[in-house]
Order: C-alpha cells, then sequence, then structure tokens
DNA sequence: CGCGGCTTTGATGTTCATCAAGTAAAGTGG
DNA sequence: CCACTTTACTTGATGAACATCAAAGCCGCG
C-alpha cells in the first residue's frame, strides 16, 4: 500500500499532542504506533456497547463522544462527555470485564484501538508510562466526581447554567457553540426531564443571558451565568 | 524501644491482607514497612483537611472514615464511605495539588502513611506494583462512579433501601448493625435532607422491613428493601 | 443544671416531574 | 420530490415529591 509509513508518521503527530507519550522513547511510541487499529464512527454509531467485554483500550482522536448507561426500569443517563485524546475506557479496562456503559459518537470521530494485553505488556515494561497513565486516570476520574457531585447539590436551573458553560468553556473554547447533543440527552446528562431542559434554556434566551437559535447558542452574559451556575 | 521489630511485624501481617501486596518481594514490603508512619485517631477527628496540600499517601488500616467536601452556599456533601484497606488518598494523590474534600474519622481509626515522593520512586522502580495501583484506583474510581449515578436515578425511598443495604452488606456483613452516621450525615451522603431521612427510615420500621432503635438496626426484610432499591 | 446538637412530627410551600397536545424538523420509502 | 412517519421541540396545566419552617422532646457534656 505505501500508506502504512504515512499512517505512523500521523500517528506520531497525533500521539505527541498527548502529554502521556511526551517523554516517551521514539521506540517505545514506534512500537505502541505498530500495533494500534484506527477506526472511523459516524455520528449516531456505537462504538462500544453496554454488557461486551472488555479487551480493548481505546483513544478518541477526534470528534465528541458520550459514555451512557442504561438500567431496567430507568431512562438513560450520560456519564460523562469526552473530547480528542481521552482515552475512553480506562474507568473500566483495568476493573471490569464487561462494558457497564455504552460509547455513542456525537459527532463524526476517529478512534485507535490497541489490545488490553498491549496495554498491560507496555505498563509492565515501562515504569513511565505506568506513572503516565496513573495520572491520566486520576485526572479522568477526578473530574467526572466532582462534577457529578457538584450537579447535584444545584438547582436546575444551576445544572443548565453550568452545562451551557462546559460547552462553551471545555468543549469549544467558544462563547458562539452549536450543541453536540438534544435537549433530551442534555436531560440525560444533567438528571433532569425534557420539558424543563427547554423551559429553563428559554427562559435564559428571553432574559438575555445567551441567544438561542435552535441548537446555535451565544452565551451573551457568562458572568450573570456563572453566578446562577454557583449559587444554584 | 525494641517495638520497632515488632511494628514491622504487624505491619507485615497487616499488608499481606492487601491485595496490592500479595506479589511483593519481601525486600520490597520491608522497604515500604520502614518508610511509613503509623497514626490514630478518634471518632470525629479530621484526618485530613480540605484545602490541604496533598503530600502523603494514607491507607485505611482499621476503622471507619467518611470523604466529605463544604463549599459556599451549600451544605456538606460526603462523597463516599471507605474502610480498611482502602486507600483513602488514592483519588486525589496523582492529580490534585490540593485535598478538594476533608477526611473525618467516623470511628476510632488507625492510618498508615507514605510520603507521595516515597510513593512515587515505588512505582517507578516496580512495574508490578505499579499495576496494581492502577487496578486499585480503577476499582475504587468505578464504586463511586456508579453508585452515585445509581443513587441519582432513585427516589428517596429507594435511596433509604440502598444506604442500609450498603451498611449491612458492605460494611458489617451482618443485618443486625449499629450506624455509624447521623441522620444529617445520611441526608448529606444520599443527597436528602434530614427531615425525609428520618420521616422515610421510620416508616420502613413501622411497614416490619426493619427493626429500629436509636442508631441500631436490624434489617428483618432485605428481599423487599432490595425490590424498593432497585425500583426507587 | 443548662446549653447545643441530634431526633422527631406536623404543617406549609416550592420545585420539579408528569401528562397532554400541538408545531417544527428530519429522516424514509415510493 | 412529495406524502408519510418518526423524532425533536415547545407550552401549558396538574399533581406528586420533596424541601423548608416550626416546635418540642431527648441526650450527652461541660
Amino acid at each position: 500500500m505505501g500508506k502504512d509509513e504515512n499512517a505512523q508518521c500521523n500517528c506520531f503527530s497525533c500521539i505527541v499532542k498527548n502529554l502521556i507519550f511526551e517523554h516517551m522513547s521514539t521506540k517505545f511510541q514506534e512500537e505502541m504506533c505498530s500495533s494500534k487499529k484506527e477506526l472511523l464512527f459516524k455520528k449516531g454509531d456505537v462504538i462500544v456497547s453496554q454488557g461486551q467485554p472488555v479487551d480493548e483500550f481505546i483513544y478518541l482522536k477526534s470528534g465528541l463522544v458520550k459514555l451512557h448507561q442504561q438500567k431496567p426500569f430507568h431512562h438513560d443517563v450520560i456519564i460523562f462527555i469526552a473530547k480528542p485524546f481521552d482515552f475512553i475506557t480506562l474507568l473500566t479496562i483495568f476493573s471490569e470485564t464487561h462494558y457497564q456503559y455504552s460509547i455513542t459518537a456525537l459527532e463524526d470521530t476517529e478512534v485507535c484501538k490497541f489490545s488490553y494485553d498491549k496495554l498491560r505488556e507496555m505498563i509492565l515494561s515501562n515504569a513511565n508510562f505506568a506513572f503516565a497513565i496513573i495520572q491520566r486516570m486520576s485526572c479522568v476520574t477526578n473530574k467526572i466526581i466532582t462534577s457529578t457531585t457538584e450537579l447535584n447539590r444545584k438547582n436546575l436551573r444551576g445544572r443548565i447554567a453550568q452545562i451551557l458553560l462546559f460547552f462553551s468553556e471545555e468543549i469549544y473554547q467558544n462563547p458562539n457553540f452549536t450543541l453536540p447533543i438534544t435537549r433530551k440527552e442534555i436531560g440525560e446528562l444533567i438528571g433532569m426531564t425534557t420539558e424543563n431542559v427547554i423551559r429553563i434554556i428559554s427562559e435564559f434566551n428571553k432574559d438575555g443571558l445567551i441567544h438561542l437559535d435552535g441548537k446555535h447558542i451565544e452565551i451573551l452574559e457568562s458572568n450573570r451565568l456563572k453566578a446562577i451556575a454557583e449559587k444554584g
């Protein structure tokens, strides 16, 4: 194919953006690259399904995904939204045999995969890598835990304010953005009904905090929004 | 003092109970033991304070503690309850410079401490240890995340049922136990007001699901309680 | 003995979910 | 490309779940 070298090159430039690999030897990076599989998913595609065995380590190269969980008698819950350079299976790969959640693409998404055995081997043969994984896990889980405990103490207005700021600041770094999820999914993410999501968002629109046009949102008064998120 | 050898001996017998150290060399175990500090805390003592710098790895040898967080404008939230052999600082030691929560003893408690630098050194020099830490972190964080997402979808009766089963099954392994926390703290743990905690617990008592006597609780009908926790 | 925190119960009010019904948008098959 | 179906969005009315407020008894502790 002649494309192999090219792929490796792409992989290198992708990987170097990622802190974990910053201090790894090039030999080590090549070893990782050569054992990886690259896959494309369209918006809406299911990347992993709840209940399936966990046997791969997955890295999000581009796009946006949601981790979500379904339970009998209950509607879906979105655990969190992952963005490029997140290791989206880090939550379970070391502790569970089967996925307790599904991962679904919210936008067109590229991922890289390694086998669990390969990952384990790399950890056991490279303590720096192991330490980097530990730090990465700690960050991810910490973020999930603090954000969910914070959401739970807020009232509905505070939650909506929080989630709008999240998309604006953490995902798009722009006060102007297009929501990648439906109103229903916002409800699943912050624990409220679709109707109330809609009600409160359009309330914010009327109050001049945001400008609303379908899925497009512009944050006009981020300070007032932050105050609502804080006090909520 | 002549007690040093004794202490090391205790430490060994304590440590071997812990899966992490199962496959470590005795030399390695001795190295860890010799650098540890052992401390005692009385019920109610604060073991670490929110806002303080994170510089130690703490292991819970005996007793029971709560990890809890306070925020301006909001009441306390209990993040989780740790039991013996838990690594109670694992949540933040690798990702934060300062504690985002406090740890307080719920019963008389013994802990062991290492410096962060020592821990880091041990990880970098022993890949098996690193891997064990990774697995341990994964288990702890997974448990916290799944239990909080599950609690959040339940109604108040479901939450109370859940928490009673938690103490009975996970903490005391006995249908007969004495609550280590106040009604107010139960509210902080499962996100509801003290008054409603009381109301629902005594409702369960009247309905014959449990037998209640102050802080002493006996679970009479665990199956019905489980059904309430499930469907809640 | 008296003070403060814990517990309990009842009354009231607010927030939020549920239900209902209708419009807009987006995908589907002929 | 148009009828058709489905899914998303929106608004209002109602009721249930839960928080808040108030008052009083209990218990441990200085």
